[in-house]
DNA sequence: CAAGCCCACAGGAGGAGCTTGTGGGTGGCT
DNA sequence: AGCCACCCACAAGCTCCTCCTGTGGGCTTG
């Protein structure tokens, strides 16, 4: 997740999202025309996508037949990955209603980076689900996504009706209630000399250690300072800092020093072999992520308690 | 992952891939004229779609200045989750060129629906990046994906030069290697009665019940006959029998029947709670995914060797 | 102060995708 | 048997989108 390498686009073989919905529902319904009916297209419309598709994948994917058409093989595959994709693209889709400023009645969400980028898209698509499940109509969210200390005081300030923040502490003046667990890991381009060590890494190395860090005030920073703080150590005056993930990721591949990342931002370069993990000998790099919210000590009615509820059962 | 729910397209909110894309490099490069050179189009051109991209967003997305373009924060975040789906694109995309049949020379991979839809993609992806850092020029491969069976068969013809399979015992007549381990889950619709137990169920009340299931010759149907065979037990004929794991979803929350389904299959509809699963108390469903080529004892060499040692270290 | 980068606006050409109209084929119902 | 409903494909025309080129304004650098 969010190693895109840049630099490289698509290959023009990659039909487009829209084309790959309608060979899924096309697959699902066993007609060509129920698609295009459920896509608000015509049947000879959808027919020519398609064949599209066909073309531009290079392998027939669709058994046409006078009552209905079945996948091939390949067919069934790529139904199978285009799934997948528009599973994605759905929780991006949802994200960007959350961007969109033009609501007045919705629930105000203010989230620390690694929250909104990996967690909440999805946990909107569910809540939004559920709703719908129930007959009631989904609530429009808006999000705003800093770093925890602005979450913090966001939400103080009303900005927010409800926050997401990580960090060893409840924010002061805030109601908090945990929803999920994440976890530190120290990452470095797969050049870097520390790939080859047999032994973990001592908290005292890593502290001594110039790294490329999240700028002050974000919740990943300030674990790693408390958990070498409870070892007595304090971090070396970072060699670069920037204020989103991706920027780290860059500078890490980049080989210019170690960073300490949540281990949601760096699952998937760490499976694409695009950064390795370091393991730490003796710290505790496990942190919480925590909704906080103002006011009174229950936690939120209506549209902010679903989400609350949504988010701690993932 | 690929529990595409179906009958909903996408709002029109989303913007189109290679949109994204040049939103994506503007935020790396710093600058709508180098990420236009980069897509190989005007400046003037991109300029214009990231116009749109924020008119469909519906917020603003970059700054611009007459030294360049920076994000604002609804951009940060937009471009963070614009990354990941742009990787799962390109998965698909790697996934694609192997479907395309006009190659002559290539490496050709038989592997079984689970492997195939769930971890090849993101294998191939890993294998070209090592690939092209060594210099080498990537190579094409051709996938074939059927049952674990027909890869063997496959194999053994010759028609594919690696396999993977899943099940309990090596196919005879052919060399094998542990790839990695995969888990089945018992899963039903969130509205099944099994979702309300307290005791985890039974092998024999598994065994005893008509479930959805895979057609005979399947990896996962074999790997459930055999943990049950250990049992002394015998599985029910099945209420349907179907051919790709979507099917077998899609019929399991229509809420007629449970399934056992891999875990890689069914993790992102537990994710959304669009399926739950059920333990079950005595039974291993742990499987082994293989692969598996002809002939010599050592393991292939070329292209096959690297596809085998990047999925072995996932 | 000119050159080089950044950006945006305007007009025109091309093409991709849609719709409507049409026809061939199969299965079920009366 | 015959009609109807559904499946699919081909063809012609139109529309709108997106790209190109040409142009101009703003800021920084030598």
């Amino acid at each position: 997740m969010g190693g895109y390498r840049g630099g490289v686009p698509l290959s023009p073989h990659l039909p487009e999202l829209s084309a790959l919905e309608l060979l899924v529902d096309t697959a699902r319904t066993g007609s060509i025309g129920a698609a295009a009916r459920i896509h608000g297209i015509s049947q000879q419309a959808a027919s020519a996508r398609l064949r599209g598709v066909e073309a531009l994948v290079g392998a027939p994917l669709l058994l046409r037949s006078p009552r209905g058409s079945r996948l091939t093989e390949s067919g069934t595959v790529l139904v199978e990955w285009a799934a997948r994709l528009i599973d994605v693209a759905a929780e991006v889709d949802q994200g960007i209603a959350t961007l969109r400023a033009d609501r007045s009645e919705r629930l105000r969400v203010a989230a620390s980076m690694t929250v909104a980028e990996h967690l909440l898209p999805r946990w909107l698509i569910t809540v939004r689900a559920r709703q719908q499940t129930a007959g009631r109509s989904p609530t429009a969210v808006t999000l705003t996504a800093t770093n925890s200390d602005r979450v913090a005081e966001a939400v103080r300030s009303g900005e927010a009706d409800l926050g997401f923040v990580e960090g060893p502490t409840v924010p002061a003046g805030l109601r908090a209630q945990d929803v999920a667990r994440d976890e530190l890991v120290v990452v470095v381009a797969p050049s870097h000399p520390w790939t080859r060590r047999r032994a973990p890494l001592t908290a005292q190395e890593l502290a001594a250690t110039a790294l490329v860090a999240r700028e002050e005030g974000s919740g990943t920073r300030r674990v790693l300072e408390e958990a070498l703080a409870a070892k007595g150590l304090r971090l070396t005056v970072p060699a670069v800092e920037l204020t989103t993930s991706t920027g780290v990721r860059e500078a890490v591949r980049a080989g210019s020093a170690p960073a300490v990342l949540s281990r949601l931002a760096a699952e998937g370069d760490l499976g694409a072999g695009r950064l390795a993990a370091v393991p730490v000998a003796d710290l505790d790099l496990s942190r919480r992520l925590r909704a906080v919210w103002a006011g009174s000590s229950t936690p939120p009615a209506g549209a902010a308690r679903d989400l609350l509820a949504v988010a701690r059962s993932c």
